[in-house]
DNA sequence: GCCAACGTTGGC
DNA sequence: GCCAACGTTGGC
Protein backbone atom coordinates (compact mmCIF):
# COMPACT_ATOMS: atom_id res chain seq x y z
CA UNK A 1 0.00 0.00 0.00
CA UNK A 2 1.50 3.18 -0.52
CA UNK A 3 2.63 5.64 2.18
CA UNK A 4 -0.01 7.05 4.29
CA UNK A 5 -2.95 6.30 1.70
CA UNK A 6 -6.53 6.32 3.63
CA UNK A 7 -9.11 4.06 2.77
CA UNK A 8 -12.94 4.88 3.29
CA UNK A 9 -16.27 3.55 2.65
CA UNK A 10 -19.21 5.40 0.80
CA UNK A 11 -22.93 4.82 0.88
CA UNK A 12 -25.51 5.67 -1.34
CA UNK A 13 -28.85 4.67 -2.16
CA UNK A 14 -29.06 3.05 -5.68
CA UNK A 15 -32.19 5.08 -5.98
CA UNK A 16 -30.90 7.62 -5.44
CA UNK A 17 -27.45 7.46 -7.00
CA UNK A 18 -25.63 4.10 -7.84
CA UNK A 19 -22.70 2.92 -9.18
CA UNK A 20 -23.79 2.31 -12.78
CA UNK A 21 -24.56 5.90 -12.67
CA UNK A 22 -20.66 6.40 -11.31
CA UNK A 23 -19.21 3.99 -13.76
CA UNK A 24 -21.18 6.10 -16.73
CA UNK A 25 -20.15 8.98 -15.12
CA UNK A 26 -16.63 8.63 -14.73
CA UNK A 27 -15.85 11.19 -12.47
CA UNK A 28 -18.90 12.69 -10.24
CA UNK A 29 -18.80 15.15 -7.10
CA UNK A 30 -20.02 13.12 -3.89
CA UNK A 31 -22.61 16.07 -2.97
CA UNK A 32 -25.45 16.29 -0.30
CA UNK A 33 -23.43 15.02 2.95
CA UNK A 34 -25.42 16.70 5.51
CA UNK A 35 -23.74 15.30 8.98
CA UNK A 36 -20.76 16.28 10.52
CA UNK A 37 -18.99 13.13 11.06
CA UNK A 38 -19.31 12.16 7.40
CA UNK A 39 -18.22 15.78 6.57
CA UNK A 40 -15.00 15.44 8.87
CA UNK A 41 -14.17 12.15 7.12
CA UNK A 42 -14.83 14.07 3.32
CA UNK A 43 -12.37 16.89 4.45
CA UNK A 44 -9.84 14.07 5.65
CA UNK A 45 -10.19 12.12 2.33
CA UNK A 46 -6.48 12.80 0.60
CA UNK A 47 -6.36 12.67 -3.59
CA UNK A 48 -5.26 8.88 -4.29
CA UNK A 49 -7.50 7.79 -1.33
CA UNK A 50 -9.36 4.60 -2.70
CA UNK A 51 -12.78 4.26 -1.10
CA UNK A 52 -15.70 1.10 -1.42
CA UNK A 53 -18.62 1.98 -3.20
CA UNK A 54 -21.78 1.06 -0.95
CA UNK A 55 -25.46 0.16 -2.12
CA UNK A 56 -27.19 0.92 0.84
CA UNK A 57 -30.96 0.00 1.71
CA UNK A 58 -31.36 -1.92 -1.88
CA UNK A 59 -28.63 -4.62 -2.00
CA UNK A 60 -26.87 -3.47 1.17
CA UNK A 61 -23.35 -4.91 -0.67
CA UNK A 62 -20.21 -3.70 -2.03
CA UNK A 63 -20.48 -3.07 -5.40
CA UNK A 64 -17.07 -1.28 -6.35
CA UNK A 65 -14.14 0.91 -5.60
CA UNK A 66 -13.72 4.81 -6.24
CA UNK A 67 -10.99 6.94 -5.95
CA UNK A 68 -10.88 10.61 -4.75
CA UNK A 69 -9.95 12.92 -7.65
CA UNK A 70 -10.86 15.97 -5.83
CA UNK A 71 -10.12 17.12 -2.14
CA UNK A 72 -12.82 18.87 -0.21
CA UNK A 73 -14.61 21.47 -1.55
CA UNK A 74 -17.58 23.61 -0.78
CA UNK A 75 -20.30 21.25 -1.65
CA UNK A 76 -22.69 23.52 -4.40
CA UNK A 77 -25.94 21.48 -3.66
CA UNK A 78 -26.54 23.51 -0.45
CA UNK A 79 -29.89 25.07 0.24
CA UNK A 80 -30.41 28.77 -0.20
CA UNK A 81 -30.39 29.12 3.65
CA UNK A 82 -27.17 27.45 4.64
CA UNK A 83 -23.79 29.50 4.62
CA UNK A 84 -21.36 28.46 1.69
CA UNK A 85 -18.99 26.49 2.70
CA UNK A 86 -20.81 24.88 5.81
CA UNK A 87 -21.09 21.91 3.85
CA UNK A 88 -18.40 19.77 1.89
CA UNK A 89 -18.31 17.45 -0.91
CA UNK A 90 -15.07 15.94 -2.71
CA UNK A 91 -15.02 14.76 -6.48
CA UNK A 92 -14.50 10.43 -7.07
CA UNK A 93 -13.73 8.44 -10.26
CA UNK A 94 -15.39 5.00 -10.65
CA UNK A 95 -11.74 2.75 -10.96
CA UNK A 96 -13.82 -1.11 -11.05
CA UNK A 97 -16.88 -3.02 -9.84
CA UNK A 98 -15.86 -5.99 -7.09
CA UNK A 99 -16.21 -8.89 -8.92
CA UNK A 100 -17.73 -10.44 -5.98
CA UNK A 101 -20.04 -7.94 -4.17
CA UNK A 102 -19.11 -8.03 -0.30
CA UNK A 103 -22.95 -8.18 1.58
CA UNK A 104 -23.16 -6.55 4.61
CA UNK A 105 -25.07 -9.76 5.92
CA UNK A 106 -21.39 -11.10 5.12
CA UNK A 107 -19.51 -8.79 6.53
CA UNK A 108 -21.95 -8.78 9.95
CA UNK A 109 -21.23 -12.36 10.05
CA UNK A 110 -17.89 -12.71 10.11
CA UNK A 111 -16.64 -11.38 14.25
CA UNK A 112 -13.37 -9.48 12.16
CA UNK A 113 -15.90 -6.94 11.69
CA UNK A 114 -17.41 -5.36 14.85
CA UNK A 115 -15.35 -2.45 14.77
CA UNK A 116 -16.40 -1.64 11.53
CA UNK A 117 -18.15 1.62 11.44
CA UNK A 118 -20.54 0.16 8.70
CA UNK A 119 -21.79 -2.32 12.29
CA UNK A 120 -21.44 0.02 14.23
CA UNK A 121 -22.61 2.94 13.18
CA UNK A 122 -24.96 1.98 10.37
CA UNK A 123 -26.40 5.71 9.81
CA UNK A 124 -22.89 7.01 8.90
CA UNK A 125 -22.77 7.75 5.11
CA UNK A 126 -19.09 8.25 5.04
CA UNK A 127 -16.39 6.32 6.76
CA UNK A 128 -12.89 5.41 7.41
CA UNK A 129 -12.24 1.97 7.31
CA UNK A 130 -8.88 0.56 8.69
CA UNK A 131 -5.77 -1.08 6.85
CA UNK A 132 -6.79 -4.29 8.01
CA UNK A 133 -10.73 -4.28 6.94
CA UNK A 134 -9.80 -2.80 3.74
CA UNK A 135 -7.43 -5.93 2.94
CA UNK A 136 -10.40 -8.72 4.23
CA UNK A 137 -12.88 -6.66 2.40
CA UNK A 138 -10.82 -6.49 -0.74
CA UNK A 139 -10.04 -10.16 -0.66
CA UNK A 140 -13.65 -11.44 0.00
CA UNK A 141 -15.10 -9.03 -2.76
CA UNK A 142 -12.43 -10.39 -5.26
CA UNK A 143 -10.81 -7.14 -5.77
CA UNK A 144 -7.26 -7.20 -7.02
CA UNK A 145 -4.88 -4.46 -4.98
C1' DG B 1 -44.25 -1.55 6.65
C1' DC B 2 -42.06 -1.35 10.98
C1' DC B 3 -38.83 0.04 14.15
C1' DA B 4 -34.23 1.24 16.28
C1' DA B 5 -30.67 4.58 16.24
C1' DC B 6 -29.61 9.04 16.28
C1' DG B 7 -29.43 13.93 14.96
C1' DT B 8 -32.09 18.27 15.31
C1' DT B 9 -35.48 21.41 17.06
C1' DG B 10 -38.09 23.93 20.26
C1' DG B 11 -40.45 24.66 24.72
C1' DC B 12 -39.45 25.50 29.27
C1' DG C 1 -29.07 23.72 29.50
C1' DC C 2 -32.35 19.89 29.65
C1' DC C 3 -35.30 16.92 27.45
C1' DA C 4 -39.39 15.54 24.80
C1' DA C 5 -40.99 15.55 20.15
C1' DC C 6 -40.01 14.91 15.67
C1' DG C 7 -37.62 13.73 11.23
C1' DT C 8 -34.39 10.83 8.73
C1' DT C 9 -31.65 6.84 7.78
C1' DG C 10 -31.29 2.28 6.94
C1' DG C 11 -31.73 -2.63 8.41
C1' DC C 12 -35.02 -6.20 8.84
Amino acid sequence: MARGRSHWLVKSEPDAFSWDQQVANGVEPWTGVRNHMAKANLQAMKKGDLAFFYHSNIGKEIVGVVEVVREAYPDPTVGPDDPKGEWVCVDVKAVGPMPQPVTLAAIKADPAFTELALVRQSRLSVMPVSAEHWRKLCRMGGWKE
